[in-house]
DNA sequence: ATAGAATCGGAGTCGTGACTCCGGAAGCAA
DNA sequence: TTGCTTCCGGAGTCACGACTCCGATTCTAT
């Protein structure tokens, strides 16, 4: 048992809020940046069903501070997840310029599981890739597809991937994957192996 | 957002109880079926963290009732999942005499993944296999890995699958895909080729 | 049928956690 | 420094959901 409590309004949440809005006051800036990084590790470390409290805490400010700025738990949890997407993004992009394809194919599949084995909320962010967590993620989900989809296409053209291997499986094999790593109890060699069987599946027979 | 709510007391929640006591009373055991039944298919479609309440009115019970069969929202959660994990076991076995031991083998794995795409609460219980959710299923999660054992060593006798596969990875596969496949938006033919990589990574090569 | 025991049912208790509100504490010009 | 504006903090509000209690209801045995 644990798991948070109540979900007061129930229509769509209010999403991030602000954008073009004024340029925030150096403080809240600051806070802003506190409360994100506290949110991304407390819930990686407690699940995102940690109260917001324990975020605010971690943080170093108070509970309001954080409600001003999300003005929803779950608009906090999309900004962490969205962030954490965004990075991936990002390593997908600088991997797609690598030498070997097959290797920075492979290479980002293992990252990805890796880090979820330590953090809860990440596998969530994989898979949230693939369902809605609000409009932003609607922005990035794709993007992230696309990334894979460049290096899975660069790794099927050397010959390292199966031709017919699409991004949707291997995104399912991510996700799967990471949630399995989630488990407690999980030492590094399983992991290893898992991961040796579905490369081996990806691979070209012969 | 959503969730349940508290979980009061924290220590070893108890167990089902009863065990040697006396026969139940005609209608009390009926009940206790009713309610069982009704866990299942609640948690099953809304998830695990739907309120007990919801259960009760399933079964067309009162909310006492639940609490006098399961003395926790817990332990109600942990007789259904056994009782999955049962009936996983019953499969496994029956599917050990098999003429086929390859095909036994394959449509075990693919036989718990298509379960779980419908039900929620199903993955939860192939994953409890692998930790421990109260002592029963530290019974009865060992069970389950012995006859997939059995299922993967004919298997291998077989030739069917690489001799170097252990139980543990293919566990870890079975949870995650079928944790996968718990994400809306999964299609049958996304789940199909999903699975044939795997399946083809626990092949021999050549 | 009838007493006595085992059950039922659901209103009420209690703890929790999301979210609000407003007096006080900075920031930022001028 | 002054004054105005934006922020901060955290006590308080509100719903919710797990679990309890006890009078009403069924069984079962005689």
């Amino acid at each position: 048992m644990s798991t948070g409590c109540v979900a007061r309004r129930e229509g769509r949440p209010k999403v991030t809020a602000d954008a073009g809005s004024k340029p925030l006051r150096a403080d809240a800036r600051r806070n802003r940046e506190r409360v994100l990084r506290a949110a991304d590790s407390v819930f990686a470390a407690q699940g995102t069903s940690a109260p917001t409290e324990e975020v605010a805490r971690a943080a170093g400010v108070g509970i309001g501070t954080v409600f001003r700025h999300f003005p929803t738990k779950e608009a906090l949890l999309q900004a962490v997840l969205l962030a954490r997407l965004e990075h991936l993004v990002e390593q997908a992009r600088e991997l797609a310029g690598a030498e070997d394809p097959g290797e920075a194919f492979f290479g980002f599949l293992r990252h990805i599981v890796t880090e979820s084995a330590a953090k809860i909320a990440f596998a969530d962010a994989v898979a949230a890739a693939g369902i809605d967590v609000g409009a932003l993620a609607a922005d990035t989900g794709p993007r992230l597809r696309d990334a894979l989809g460049v290096l899975l296409e660069r790794a099927q053209r050397a010959a390292a991937v199966r031709a017919d291997v699409e991004v949707p499986e291997v995104h399912a094999l991510i996700v799967g994957i990471s949630r399995a790593a989630e488990l407690s109890g999980w030492d590094e060699s399983v992991r290893d192996r898992t991961l040796a069987i579905a490369f081996d599946g990806l691979r070209p027979r012969g």
